[in-house]
DNA sequence: AAGCCGATCAACCGCAATGTT
DNA sequence: CAACATTGCGGTTGATCGGCT
């Protein structure tokens, strides 16, 4: 036998909420205020389940819920605090007033998360990966050289410790994305590069699915040839500004000492 | 015009935590 | 203290919409 169901499933109705359940809703928890959601539905004259119409009002009927499309600050604030306390989204929205849980953990999946993720950060752990990049294009770039064979793909060394890695710099290494992560803004939520086709021509060299690489250009470069100009091919005229506008963000910059801990966190 | 497909988000489900008896 | 009820939470689903072919 299963767990008793949360109400009696007879007369429940479900699906979307019409206007005139939503008018009922509030007219009750105006008069009664919140709560004994149990009871709620039936004095209320809804054909609901307490647990429906609970959900209702906390997720979209409550009348303190800030509405709208997310802020900068608001996604800013959202990865910092996800880097800190994971998939806790009634912890993120209590520190995002008028956002609600479902609403974040909504905009995490369909927008920051994607975005993370192009830019090379893994959305879990929050540090780079550089096998979430479309390395393809950079790595085709690179074997068209005509010193490729100098560059020494023996520095790209799966799995070698991270040292001095800026991920501010991750997105730069896809040369598909013009767009740094930290032009994210409310204004702005759609991407605006596109990912090419991985062309075919990398695969002999180097496979950068199946090799996590977790080193940085920063980390890359000492090897290559001097002659190679990689902070060149790194840094057009468009990103030098916007690398001066990402070093200029502190959307990585969380500003958590070494030390700080989740339980420090929740005691601030 | 119609069908397909991906993105979005409201709503649901089931489990865990907490409260009450 | 156990059993049950209630509430909270996070993962998942499915309806809807817009863009593309």
């Amino acid at each position: 036998m299963g767990r008793s169901p949360c109400c009696d499933k007879n007369g429940v109705k479900k699906g979307p909420w019409t206007s005139e359940e939503d008018q009922k809703l509030i007219d009750y928890i105006r008069f009664h205020g919140p709560g004994n959601w149990r009871t709620l539905p039936k004095n209320a004259g809804l054909q609901r389940c307490g647990k429906s119409c609970r959900l209702r009002w906390t997720n979209y009927l409550r009348p303190d819920i800030k509405r709208g499309r997310f802020s900068f600050e608001e996604e800013e604030t959202i990865i910092q605090l996800h880097s800190v306390m994971g998939n806790k989204w009634s912890a993120i929205a209590a520190r995002l007033p008028g956002r609600t849980d479902n609403e974040i953990k909504n905009h995490w999946n369909t927008h920051i998360r994607k975005r993370l993720v192009r830019s090379g950060i893994d959305p879990v752990t929050h540090s780079p990966r550089l096998d979430l990049l479309d390395l393809s294009s950079l790595l085709a770039t690179l074997i068209n050289q005509p010193n490729f064979s100098s560059i020494g793909l023996s520095s790209l060394t799966p799995k070698q410790p991270l040292q001095n890695f800026n991920p501010i710099y991750a997105p730069n290494l896809d040369q598909n994305i013009q767009t740094p992560i930290t032009s994210v803004s409310s204004q702005d939520s759609q991407p605006q590069a596109e990912c090419t086709t991985p062309s075919n021509n990398e695969a002999t060299y180097f496979d950068p699915v199946n090799a996590r690489v977790e080193v940085s250009h920063a980390d890359v470069l000492p090897p290559l040839s001097e002659s190679f100009d990689l902070e060149s091919l790194m840094s057009t005229p468009q990103q030098n500004s916007i690398e001066a506008e990402a070093n200029s963000s502190s959307f990585f910059d969380f500003g958590f000492p070494d030390n700080f801990t989740f339980e420090d966190f929740m005691l601030n």
